[in-house]
DNA sequence: GTCCCTGCAAATCCTTTGCACTCCT
DNA sequence: AGGAGTGCAAAGGATTTGCAGGGAC
């Protein structure tokens, strides 16, 4: 068991994360970060950001278009993300408390009721015109 | 707009895809293919399950623990994800329309009714002690 | 013959890790 | 002082891509 120590650094990247409404990549953190801490470096950002993870602070959204997003806003919500553009939004819908009981039953394990997500296409996406190659 | 040609590697990957029930990652169709063309490289596997995806054809399941997975069945079903371990499971849920339709209604775009996955912790990583570092 | 498809290897993107040094406690 | 945290750069895993040759039509 690791005893926790005080960094800036992580303060910071913690900071940075619960004053934002979007999802940021890791990328996009150290570079906000910079402008306060302009020697930072990438990796820091990285294991800071697994280690609030692991400490429940924040949660990693992993999607499969890109890298990974974080968000500091743990109230369960489920998030929409277009197969096209990779884009990520919070969905302002009811917790469906019979889906998450049904999946239970039926699954192998224990579900986190906020970690649903939907697949779909974005308006931006969806009313683009196909490109003709 | 590209002709299609023949390709019997594209075929094979195929024919495996649709033989298998489980989620196989790229190299996993790739060792199986092996068999059959020893010559076959990683390269092509990737194109043809990128090509297949976009004919449709097949569907990639992204998730972000560990590398994409492919999968044939294309009857919408519901996928159970494990957060610890990146075991993919299918769900034996029936589908909820009500769910979709709100959640289409709230979204900024269209949800494919398929594409909705659970996070959770499967049986195996809850009631397997936690290491002791 | 044309052009799609292949195998190969190098390149790319995202993320993690090893190391020497620094800072917290 | 001890050990967790840092910056840097190199390594790592997954995937894509450039290229020259091969195969489908």
């Amino acid at each position: 068991m690791k005893t926790l120590k005080y960094s800036r650094q992580r303060e910071s990247i913690k900071a940075c994360l619960m004053g934002r409404r979007d999802h940021p990549t890791a990328d996009d953190v150290y570079l906000s970060i910079r402008q306060e801490y302009p020697n930072i470096s990438l990796g820091t950002v990285y294991r800071n950001l697994n280690l609030l993870v692991e400490l429940g602070e924040v949660q990693k959204l992993s999607f499969g278009y890109g890298p990974d997003r974080f968000d500091a806003d743990l109230i369960p919500h489920y998030h929409f993300v277009c197969k096209n553009c990779g884009t990520i939004a919070d969905l302002p819908l009811k917790p469906f408390p019979e889906l998450n009981r049904e999946a239970q039953q039926c699954c192998e394990g224990r579900i986190d009721s906020h970690s649903t997500y939907f697949y779909g296409m974005c308006r931006n996406c969806m009313f683009r015109e196909p490109p003709q190659d």
